[in-house]
DNA sequence: ACCGCTGTTCTCCG
DNA sequence: TCGGAGAACAGCGG
């Protein structure tokens, strides 16, 4: 699911769950989710949750003793908790707490990743050096959005996903991102004006917002999900209304992935409203 | 039943 | 160096 509001309700529900409990046993299956990590070393978890950092889409787990780990939810990893015995589907690894419950990494793709790595060293790998500003964690200001931004050749929107520039957005929230703030996802990142920066800047912080608040709750919410509503502004909407102006959202592929924009709301054209 | 889609990231080419 | 295509995987809707 994940993109960076889902993945900091993720952080915190795990902060919540192991607030005050010890881990006493950790165990994950042999699958590719470990990558080439050393899945032993995840059973070597234990004790407390000493702390819990996201950075963009990551999460930077520290234990006792000096034991870390790096997760990543890939696009269906989420963490769920449940009694001990319960079955969860497509559960990969598990940490078993002192008070019977059990919080499951459950990825059915398995795109998501853990490993297992020091803990003073969970900073310094590779992945988590690379990443750009965390809008949340960090902040950012206009300024420093166009400075990550501006330089690059791609679409805006490609730039807007690409986790070296700022780290955290995926495919839906740059695209409701560039509707709030009326700018088309194809426009070139080095014609946008001073005040497109601005607009911009405080559409990806309205966009993590609405995102933290839509995935509040126990349960990771999908989009597809109990059959509910498509909650976003633009991104699923193809064809559909637009819900600003009702003409009709445009879908079109960028990089591989589909994009959604209002032409009206965000015209190609220089500068949006 | 089959095809094409899906929220991520990495590797491999040109 | 950069950018696009494909791959990794499973489920779901049309």
């Amino acid at each position: 699911m994940p993109e960076l509001p889902e993945v900091e309700i993720a952080r915190r529900n795990l902060v919540r769950w192991f607030d005050g409990r010890r881990l006493v046993r950790a165990d994950a299956d042999d699958t590719r989710v470990f990558r080439g990590a050393e899945r032993g070393h995840f059973a070597l978890l234990h004790g407390r949750l000493e702390s819990l950092v996201r950075r963009g889409k990551y999460l930077l787990f520290a234990f006792e003793e000096g034991r870390g780990l790096l997760g990543h939810l890939g696009m269906t990893g989420k963490f769920v908790r449940r009694s001990e015995g319960d079955v969860v589907p497509y559960s990969r690894a598990r940490f078993h707490l002192d008070n019977g419950q059990v919080l499951h990494f459950a990825d059915a793709r398995m795109f998501g990743r853990m490993e297992p790595t020091p803990s003073a060293g969970l900073r310094s790998l590779d992945v988590v050096k690379a990443l750009g500003r965390d809008p949340l964690a960090d902040g950012l200001t206009s300024g420093q959005l166009e400075q990550a931004v501006a330089s690059s050749k791609q679409d805006l929107k490609i730039a807007l996903m690409d986790q070296a520039r700022i780290a955290g957005l995926g495919n839906i929230h740059a695209a409701e991102a560039l509707f709030r703030a009326g700018l088309h996802p194809a426009r070139k990142p080095s014609t946008l004006t001073p005040d497109d920066w601005k607009r911009l800047v405080q559409a990806i912080r309205a966009s993590i917002d609405f995102g933290l608040e839509e995935q509040q709750g126990e349960e990771p919410v999908y989009l597809e999900d109990g059959g509910s509503e498509n909650p976003f502004l633009v991104y699923g909407r193809g064809g559909g209304p637009c819900s600003k102006c009702a003409s009709p959202v445009e879908s079109f592929t960028q990089a591989g992935r589909t994009t959604y924009a209002c032409p009206k709301c965000q015209p190609r054209g220089r500068t949006g409203k």
